[in-house]
DNA sequence: CATAGTTAATTCACTGGGAC
DNA sequence: GTCCCAGTGAATTAACTATG
C-alpha cells in the first residue's frame, strides 16, 4: 500500500514510522521533517498499525481507513447496483482496483487533511472510474445518486479531470471495438470484418470520435461490412447496439466524407463504390 | 443554446422468384 | 427473356428529444 502510495518518498514515510516509534507526538514529527502534518498523519494512519496511529484526538477530524472503505463500499454498490449488472464479479476486481486509486487521490487532492468531504467526492471519483473502466454510466445517473445538479456535477468532475486526467479518460476505442466484436461474433462474420474494422477505427478516430460509443461502433461496423463485402444489412447493425440508421448515414455524410473533401453524397446505397474504392482503398488501405 | 440523434411515416429502389 | 409482384432494405423528411 504505502509502495503505491508515496513511490518515491520510501525515505520519508521510514523516517516518519521511525520518529513514531521512539515516541515522538505528531506535531514533533511534523517539525522535524518539516513535512506537512496531514501527510505525517496520513501515513501513520495508512500504515495502520496501533502504536504508530495518532491519537483519536489530533485524528478527530480525518476518516480512518476503514470509515473511508466502509463509505466507498456504500457509494460503489449505489452505483453498481443501478446498473444491469450479470456479471458481479467483473466490478468485484474493480473494486479493488478503485480502491488503490482512490488512496492515491485522497493523498493529493488539495484541502485534504479532513476528508470531510467524501460524500461529495466519491460519487464522482466513482463515476469517473467506472467510465474509466470502459463500464457505461450516464450523467444523469451521477446526478440522481449524488442529488447535485447538472452544473454541480461537471464542475466536480472537472475538478477530478484536472487533478486525475489519467483516471477519467477511458479507452473508448477499445469500447468501440468490444461492440464491434460483439456483432462479428453475434452475426458469425469473418474475421476479416473485425481486422478491418480496427484499421478504420484507427484512421478515422479523429473524425468520428466526437459522438456516442454505439454510433460510432455502428459506422465503423457499416464500413467494414463494405469491405468483406457482407451482405449483412446495416439494419441489422443497427437494431443490434440500438441506433437508427439515419446516425450512420449523418456520420458518413458529415463526419467523414466531408472531411475527406469527397463531394456528392447522396445516399448510402449510392456512395458505396465511393466508399469502397476512396475511402476504404486509398485512405485506410483495405484492399478488396 | 447548439448540435446530434431518434422516431415514425412515407416513398424509393433493388432483388429474386414464378408465370407467361 | 421479360413482366409483374412481393418483400425488404434504404432514404428522406420533419418534429421531437437529449446532451454537453
Amino acid at each position: 500500500m504505502l509502495e503505491l502510495k508515496f513511490p518515491n518518498n520510501q525515505e520519508k514515510v521510514g523516517n516518519i514510522l521511525k520518529l513514531r516509534k521512539s515516541g515522538k507526538t505528531i506535531l514533533k514529527i511534523k517539525e522535524i521533517t518539516s513535512l506537512p502534518l496531514s501527510l505525517v498523519k496520513k501515513v501513520l494512519i495508512v500504515e495502520g498499525k496501533e502504536n504508530l496511529k495518532p491519537s483519536p484526538r489530533l485524528s478527530s477530524s480525518l476518516l480512518t481507513k476503514g470509515e473511508i472503505l466502509a463509505q466507498f463500499g456504500e457509494w460503489y454498490y449505489r452505483f453498481v447496483n443501478e446498473l444491469s449488472t450479470n456479471s458481479t464479479a467483473k466490478f468485484e476486481h474493480l473494486r479493488g482496483k478503485a480502491i488503490k486509486i482512490l488512496f492515491q487521490i485522497l493523498d493529493e487532492l488539495p484541502k485534504s487533511p479532513s476528508y470531510k468531504h467524501l460524500n461529495r467526492i466519491l460519487p464522482v471519483f466513482i463515476f469517473s472510474f467506472l467510465r474509466a473502466n470502459t463500464i457505461d454510466v450516464s450523467i444523469s445517473l451521477l446526478q440522481n445518486l449524488s442529488g447535485m445538479d447538472r452544473h454541480k456535477c461537471f464542475q466536480a468532475l472537472k475538478r477530478i479531470n484536472g487533478t486525475f486526467p489519467e483516471y477519467i479518460k477511458r479507452d473508448r476505442k477499445q469500447v468501440v471495438l468490444g461492440k464491434v466484436r460483439m456483432i462479428k461474433v453475434f452475426y458469425g462474420l469473418d474475421s476479416r470484418f473485425f481486422e478491418n474494422a480496427t484499421k478504420i477505427l484507427q484512421r478515422f478516430w479523429e473524425f468520428l470520435c466526437n459522438t456516442g460509443d454505439n454510433i460510432i461502433a455502428g459506422t465503423i461496423a457499416a464500413l467494414a461490412l463494405l469491405s468483406v463485402h457482407s451482405n449483412l444489412p446495416v439494419l441489422r447493425v443497427c437494431e443490434k447496439i440500438g441506433i437508427s440508421q439515419s446516425a450512420i448515414i449523418y456520420q458518413l455524410r458529415n463526419k467523414l466524407l466531408k472531411r475527406l473533401n469527397i463531394t456528392g453524397f447522396k445516399t448510402f446505397r449510392q456512395a458505396k463504390k465511393v466508399l469502397t474504392s476512396e475511402v476504404l482503398e486509398k485512405v485506410v488501405g483495405i484492399k478488396s
